[in-house]
DNA sequence: AACAAGGACAACCGCCTTCCG
DNA sequence: TCGGAAGGCGGTTGTCCTTGT
């Protein structure tokens, strides 16, 4: 499957991965552990770019890489994860144990957008659709969606949380919100809250997060979620680092 | 059996961010 | 502080596979 092999104007191979390809870069891997990806075809005798090598590991030789079917309750934490996200794949990914981006990214667009679709709702903001001309004005205007997913969000999350919260959470929740009308100020959305330093907004993230998976503390750590480069790159599984010491996450 | 259309998915590309000298 | 290199991410492409006619 994928691309006949050829090779660019470089002299580096393209295309799908032959078994000897994989084997030489397991083997280097193996041995001299990765990073430093631009050096390491040159190094492990592959005539490939770094960033081909990057992706194939990955994607597909990774130790305790998972492929194959998703799981109901993998579905469910994508469509979930998605409606509080939307398509950052990676911070998707890395609540899906031993999945790639890669993977969660082609499986959404293969089956899980046209099941919503089929089912009526839109994949974009996660609500039923209206009407035709309705749906399509928002969809061309994406930053509009994707503040309505967010005004969403935020909604559901006021509802699930009176019903979840202990009296101590939910004062300092509350305390907050008096202020922060539902929707209000997320606009963040529109770029990353790395680039947005309204504090509501991000707290607003983080409490969706913190429903979705309260083990992982988000809410103790906001500063720490606010830096994406921490959960970017951090493959996997979270498991390990549920003491949450996010300073200390390898990535790649 | 042959063909067409759509699905599935590996892999590439461009852009952005981060790092480092 | 600046600029180039490298890393990382999400969008998109290209080709094989599957299904329908």
């Amino acid at each position: 499957m994928g691309r006949s092999p050829c090779l660019d104007k470089d002299g580096l191979k393209k295309g799908p991965w032959t078994h000897d390809e994989d084997q030489k870069l397991l083997a280097y891997v193996d041995e001299h552990g990765y990073g430093s990806w631009s050096d390491l075809p040159l190094r492990a005798g592959l005539q490939r770019c770094g960033r081909s090598c990057r992706l194939r590991w990955i994607n597909y030789l990774r130790p305790n890489i998972k492929r194959g079917k998703f799981s109901s309750e993998e579905e469910r934490t994508i469509f979930q994860l998605h409606a509080l996200l939307g398509n950052r794949w990676s911070i998707i990914a890395s609540h899906l144990p031993n999945r790639s981006d890669n993977e969660i990214k082609n499986y959404w667009n293969t089956r899980l957008k046209k099941r919503l679709i089929n089912m009526g709702i839109d994949p974009m903001t996660h609500q039923p659709k209206r009407d035709g001309s309705n749906y399509k004005s928002i969809a061309s205007l994406s930053h509009m969606a994707e503040w309505e997913t967010a005004r969403l969000e935020a909604e559901a999350r006021l509802n699930t949380r009176t019903k979840i919260c202990d009296s101590t959470t939910r004062s300092t929740f509350n305390n907050i919100e008096e202020n922060v009308e539902v929707g209000e100020d997320l606009c963040i959305f529109e770029d990353t809250i790395t680039k947005d330093n309204d504090i509501q907004t991000e707290f607003s993230i983080i409490e969706g997060l913190d429903e979705l998976f309260p083990e992982y503390g988000y809410s103790q750590n906001p500063g720490n979620y606010s830096s994406e480069v921490q959960m970017d790159g951090c493959f996997g599984n979270f498991e390990d680092n549920k003491s949450t010491n996010w300073n200390n996450i390898a990535h790649l």
